[in-house]
This record gives structure tokens, C-alpha cells and sequence, in this order.
DNA sequence: TCCCTCTATGTAAGAACTGACATAGTTATA
DNA sequence: TATAACTATGTCAGTTCTTACATAGAGGGA
């Protein structure tokens, strides 16, 4: 049994064979909307994954001090990914700064919580457009079981997300003013 | 500087004086709902608070082994509880077990898919009517400076994701038939 | 030529969080 | 009368995650 990030890891390595390096890469980038991790976790954890026998590894040379090393699943690991994918996620608790601050802002003065809310319409609003761009970018829409499916759904969560998010905001300024 | 969960505290502490396990209870019903934290967690948290001069405590015996310890907030604390609630919250990165699924799920079975999309979105309609529930339990609507209306607002979030949650898990039911 | 960025892998300290263990009085229910 | 649930505080081991440190070659720009 692996945690996430080991799911993570494998979700990338089924689609190619990566290097650690590229991993990272990849958990800032296209999987990082989803799911972050920093290169010193993913290190630790392709070490689990390659004790518990899910990834394997090929040394190749490249630039750098140390020989790269192309990670790929393998099939115990394949089989492994395949059953956490359709099991139900573990209910992870909420934890949600903005609303926090929220909850104490009758002890705030009220320009400064407009401010606040502001510019986080403005992040929100920023990150919108964003999605946008990539959605132009995908052409086609992607059909079930195609791989690029994933990230087309992963999409379209990130702008119901945002476009709800933005909303809140501007309902928050309207109780501002 | 205090962590965001000794914020968290400060903020039920500016509403009224509470013990520890009060602090816990509110940290699974109201908060829980946007901010969650464990009882061996708060304890902790309190000894810091307490060393920081942010909280402060009155023993009196209650039911139970030891006494109960009245927390509340000081001057201090009210001071930087409320620089905080303005400044620009700490972006988190971003963990959804879900959206990292549906990453993965074309290497499904689509029945699969569909059956846990099926059980996410009875989840989400679950919350949604929960929530409704809450929302007429308001009776009227309070406005910003009244420290009910952070309740609203953080309700009013809420509504608003499970909505967007909800219909991302509908269009993806409707992806898969 | 110098410096910066990118590629590349790793360690380690510490913070944040989870889950189990430990103890014990009061109150309501079967 | 037994027992379960609730009140009440605390410790501790382990996991997860963050941040900084450490090393070093290749390639591009000032």
C-alpha cells in the first residue's frame, strides 16, 4: 500500500518513463494544478516505490554530476495504480485560509478586507484566464480513455473551481460596500 | 508569529472564552467546515500560545480527571489575530485525491469510473442539502461587522463549491455514458 | 570570462499532522 | 445495575511535507 504521492508518481510514470528530474517537473507543471510535490519527496518516495517492487530504474548518463535515472512502473505497479484509481478517495479535512480569515473578519476594518478580497478576485480572475489559454490550446475535446482525457477533465474542474471561487469574491465585495 | 492553526484558535477565542476541548468541538462542527485541527493538535498549540502571551487561562474544576483550563484570548493575541485576518493568506499547494483519479482513470474499467463518480457526486448532493438545511436555520441574513456574518459567508462558500463539485461530477457521469 | 539558469540527484532538520494510548469523573440509557 | 457516551487533558510514535543545504556539468548571454 502506497500513499498518494506514490499514486502520484505511478500516474506519471504510466503515461512514460520519466527521471526524477522530470517528475518534478511534471508535479509542478500539467499534475501540479492537482497535486504538488517538492523533488526531495519525490526522491524519498521513488525509493519506496522501488523497494515495494511498483517502478524500476535505468541508469543513463547525462549532463549533471550524478548519472540520470529513468524511472518506468512496472506491471506490479501498473495493477496497483489501476486499483486505487476507482477507490473511493480518503477524505481529506478541509483546510481553507481564506475562510478562515473570513470567519474573523468582524474584528477587521472593512477597507482593508476589501482590499484583501480584491486581489484574490484578481488571482482568482488571473488563474481563469489561464485555464482558458490551455483549454484553446487542447483543440479537440478529448474522449474517454484517451490518456489527455485526464488533464481535459482536470481542466474543466479548475475553471468550475475558479470561476466559483471569483464569484464568492465579488459576493463578498458586494456585502462590502 | 503564530501558525495558521494558532490562528485558527485565536479566531474561536475572540468570540468567547473556551477549554481546550471546547476549542476541539468547534473545530469539528462550525470551523471544521473550512478549518479542521485534532485535540492532541490544539493542545499543543495552546502551550504555545500560552508561552507567546497570545492566550491566557483560568482552572476550574469540571468534570473529568483534571481541571478544566478556561482559555482566553489577550490583548496581544486580539492584536495579532487581527493583523493577520487582512494579510494575504499563504498559498497552499494544491492536493484533490479526485482530480488526481480522473488524471489516471483512463486506465479504468469506465463502469468503475462511473460507479465512484456516481457515489462522489451523492457525497457532494448529500453536503449541498445539509448545507440548505443550515442556510434556513439563519433565519436573516446578518451583515459584515455582525461576527455571525463570517458563518454566512463561509455557508454561502460552501454552497458554492459543492454546487461547482457536483456538476463537474455530473458532466463526468456524462462523459462516460 | 564570468555568471546565471537548467539539468540532475540526494540529505537532513524541523514543522505539521494523524492516530493510538492513557486516565477518569459525570450523566443518561437500557 | 451495568454500560455506554460525554466531558476533560495530555503524551507519543510515526508519517507527511517544507525548506535549506550540498554537489556539479552543460549551455547561453552579457
Amino acid at each position: 500500500m502506497s500513499s498518494t504521492l506514490g499514486f502520484a508518481i505511478l500516474a506519471v510514470l504510466a503515461r512514460s518513463e520519466r527521471s526524477g528530474y522530470e517528475i518534478a517537473a511534471r508535479m509542478r507543471q500539467p499534475v501540479g494544478y492537482f497535486w504538488t510535490a517538492s523533488h526531495s519527496q519525490i526522491h524519498g518516495e521513488l525509493q519506496k516505490l522501488l523497494t515495494g517492487g511498483l517502478v524500476g530504474f535505468e541508469a543513463r548518463h547525462g549532463p549533471g554530476p550524478q548519472d540520470k535515472k529513468i524511472y518506468r512502473i512496472t506491471p506490479e505497479g501498473l495493477a496497483e495504480l489501476r486499483e486505487w484509481v476507482t477507490a473511493p478517495p480518503r477524505a481529506r479535512p478541509e483546510r481553507d485560509e481564506l475562510v478562515l480569515k473570513t470567519y474573523a473578519s468582524w474584528l477587521a476594518d472593512p477597507a482593508e478586507v476589501r482590499r484583501l478580497f480584491a486581489e484574490q478576485l484578481a488571482v482568482h480572475e488571473a488563474r481563469l484566464a489561464e485555464y482558458e489559454r490551455e483549454k484553446e490550446s487542447f483543440g479537440g475535446e478529448p474522449v474517454f480513455g484517451d490518456p489527455a482525457f485526464g488533464g481535459w477533465a482536470a481542466l474543466r474542474c479548475g475553471l468550475g473551481y475558479e470561476r466559483h471561487r471569483a464569484d464568492w469574491c465579488r459576493w463578498m465585495l458586494d456585502q462590502l460596500s
